[in-house]
RNA sequence: GGCCGGUUGGCAGAGUGGCUAUGCAGAGGACUGCAAAUCCUUUCACAUCGAUUCGAAUUCGGUACCGGCCUCCA
């Protein structure tokens, strides 16, 4: 049983209104939640505006952890079937990748699924409890195409099995578009497909795609699975009572979404699902969104050399909502990066770590709960909790050391920002400074102790030329390397 | 064309029917040889038209504009 009544809202894409947790548990004491997440599609980096996603993923899980959900967090990684183009014409992005890089699919898997977890690493989020490949579930995808074929869910052409989607009568009930209003054949190809919307499940080798290094036996001839299935199968064998909360991005609802779900309604024919959709909005640069089509893209290991760290990035996220698409410049980056230096400068130095599990008398315990948890809990409006986390700061003096602390410490169980650890603060060791350098820094020293000024400007000048920027502190000249 | 969302101060971005969001920038001050950093104080807002209301930036309706998705994408 949890041992609070504590719940948490969140916005359901399918019915459109928010809707609480509690209603899609499971369990005996209803206190367990089946976690699906979509995952990185490893065939390239995951750059900032996936991590956005990833973020959004990690708090999420904290907060219900938070409030004593036990999660049974689930992350897919796609290492076969996803296309470069649409349904039909593409290729395996896998594929691709291990062309343009000369090496095989594997290799290429295998050595973006470590990247993948360095940068989320890096920005503090934590690992799902279970990540399951693709190319480990074939069999559980071809059992689910083979039920689906028993009852009627499919047929066969030349370039694979498809899914019968005029066979769901509700298809496209999680994106709202009526089909027949679409633009039918404009972008979706429609071959000799029974309707455009209709996908693949299996699709077999043959055409540009004949000579792929992956492929596996079925009984309808040797091939891969399609993309939507890996879900399906996956969340079936991984959450057996069910999903209670699926996420994405908001770009998978009318396509992906879309299918798994009328995969598991014509597999499971109800008896079996996801109870609960939730997508969270995209992140745009200027006027379109970061994307690795486009090719401009950064990744969260890329932050430290813009003199910016990378949990700025997940402060940055912190302010907006999940739900809003999210512009992002550098420009804000590095807003967010003085904000976030100066929030851990402050809570670091005159703050201690207290386990968050110790109380709080009452007075403390509700403010805690109105000004930080309740508007988290609230559909997660992180920016408001964020709001008082940086009023606390500025007014330590009116709690006790332990008791701030305390509150600091149960905000990071959700935030996590490091703020407890002292921030390095970028002072260059000598050895690092070109010698010519160095001899300006002293010669400044040796001028101040003169009462030089203006030869202490002078040099202090020329040393921001080269790319150092001196301050004076009371215990003497600090160096900093500027970066841009 | 269909679906979804947005329009808040210089920028970013929350929000509630009547009460300071918050951050960065700006202004003033403290400190400093001067800067930087830090701290304190502070200016500036709610697209537009109409309706409901004692009262609306906050509810409802119209208008205008903007964005996303419908195609690989988080």
């Amino acid at each position: 049983m949890r041992n609070t009544n504590l719940d948490l809202l969140l916005y359901d894409t399918l019915t459109r209104r928010k809707r609480s947790v509690g209603t899609v548990s499971f369990g005996g004491g209803s206190d367990i939640i089946n976690y699906y997440s979509c995952g990185p599609t490893v065939y390239h980096y995951a750059h900032l505006g996936n991590m956005r996603a990833y973020l959004f993923n990690d708090i999420l899980v904290r907060v219900l952890r938070v409030i004593d959900y036990k999660v049974n967090y689930v992350m897919n990684i796609t290492d076969v079937g996803h296309l470069t183009d649409d349904g039909d014409d593409g290729e395996d992005k896998l594929e691709v990748g291990a062309n343009r890089e000369n090496r095989t699919v594997l290799e290429v898997s295998e050595m973006y699924t470590e990247a993948f977890k360095e940068d989320i690493d890096i920005l503090n989020i934590a690992s799902p409890d279970i990540m399951c490949k693709a190319t480990d579930n074939i069999a559980e995808q071809l059992s689910m195409i083979k039920t689906l074929e028993k009852k009627g869910y499919t047929y066969v052409i030349s370039s694979g099995v498809y899914f019968d989607t005029s066979k769901i009568e509700d298809y496209t009930a999680l994106s709202g578009v009526k089909l027949e209003e679409q633009m039918d054949g404009k972008r979706v190809s429609v071959l000799d497909k029974k309707t455009a919307s209709d996908f693949c499940l299996w699709r077999f080798n043959e055409g540009i795609t004949s000579n792929r290094s992956m492929s596996w036996s079925s009984p309808w001839g040797n091939g891969v699975p399609g993309w939507h299935i890996e879900c399906s199968a996956m969340g079936h064998k991984y959450c057996k009572e069910g999903i209670s909360i699926h996420t994405g991005g908001e770009d998978h609802i009318a396509v992906h979404h879309t299918n798994e779900r009328a995969q598991n309604i014509g597999c499971y024919g109800g008896d079996w699902g996801v109870k609960m959709w939730v997508h969270n909005a995209h992140m745009m640069m200027g006027e379109k969104k970061m994307s690795k089509s486009s090719g401009d893209i950064i990744r969260p290991s890329d932050l430290d050399e813009l003199g910016i760290h990378p949990l700025s990035f997940r402060l940055l996220t912190l302010q907006s909502h999940y739900r809003k698409q999210m512009k992002f410049s550098i420009e804000l980056l590095k807003v967010a990066d003085k904000l976030y230096k100066k929030l851990r400068h402050k809570i670091s130095t005159e703050l201690e770590f207290y386990p968050s599990k110790l109380k709080l008398d009452l007075d403390h315990e509700d403010i805690y709960k109105e000004r930080f948890l309740e508007p988290i809990l609230s559909d997660l409006n992180t920016a408001k909790g964020l709001s008082f986390l940086i009023e606390l700061s500025k007014n330590l003096d009116r709690y006790s050391k332990k008791t701030a602390s305390i509150i600091v410490s149960r905000i990071e169980e959700i935030f996590q920002l490091d703020l407890f650890k002292i921030i390095d603060d970028n002072d260059l060791n000598l050895s690092s400074i070109p010698i010519d350098v160095l001899k300006l820094i002293d010669s400044r020293k040796v001028a101040k102790e003169n009462g030089d000024y203006k030869e202490a400007d002078v040099i202090r000048n020329r040393l921001s030329l080269l790319g150092y920027k001196i301050t004076d502190t009371s215990s003497g000249q600090k160096v900093q390397k500027i970066t841009i």
